[in-house]
DNA sequence: CATGTATATTCCTTTATTCCAATATACTCA
DNA sequence: TGAGTATATTGGAATAAAGGAATATACATG
């Protein structure tokens, strides 16, 4: 929650790439680790430091934890955002990760559902 | 360098009022030191960190060492210039080593040179 | 209930960070 | 040159962070 802890957070390219991709809204840690290619075990390990820094939060809906940015953050903190927001724009890996997660939600809403089991 | 380097040196609290400091100019380490109650070596070592992340630099003057916000900040990371200041303002304990740099100062401008060694 | 999927946690090893205390370096001035 | 000041570096100890691999938990569906 201080700003210490919240940039400690985000001085780690894994945690700021993830960071970035939840500028534009909330997504699940299966979303992230497909445009980030870390495992998932990693993965979860670094969304637990973001969270603990109080940069994220999260809510679980069936199997599923959906991350986003915390709620306070815009008004506390408006140039972490606004940085997340310019490097996913213009920064390599940020913007290759967020063209990443497009083609996901693409391919996610094209796709008749045929399958039995849900997805997230 | 990379944002996650400058931000990863931005995640601890000596650096971070180290960093605040600085976005009034130009300081030497003793003024820092003084400002901030930390030890001179393990300053020593923390300005090293922000300087090898390339947000800050350094220039020599005798046995003085002046270290700086980098020439390239602004211009490449407007947003981290942004926090700094906005922290120096209004946030405990960043305003009040802010506080004590000026008191420090007109101390300095005050102070009749009786002395005979130069000053900083 | 059994199975599959999503996520978190634990164990473990490697590497990094932090700080103190002491020492080294570099410079100034008498 | 010698003493004093400013800063950096090094050694050493404690702690923290990182990531792979394996395991645990939680939920959904058949």
């Amino acid at each position: 929650m201080s700003p210490a802890e919240i940039l400690k957070a985000l001085g780690d390219e894994t945690r700021l790439r993830a960071a970035c991709l939840l500028t534009t809204g909330e997504l699940c840690v299966c979303d992230i680790e497909s445009c980030l290619g870390t495992s998932q075990s990693n993965l979860s390990r670094h969304l637990a430091k973001l969270k603990n820094s109080g940069l994220i939060a999260s809510r679980k809906r069936a199997q599923w934890v959906y991350y986003r940015l915390a709620d306070g953050i815009t008004a506390e903190y408006p140039e972490i955002l606004a940085i997340l927001r310019r490097l996913s724009d213009g920064r390599t890996p940020f913007k290759h990760d967020h063209a990443k997660l497009l083609a996901r939600r693409r391919e996610k809403n094209n796709c008749i559902v045929t399958k039995t089991r849900r997805k997230p």
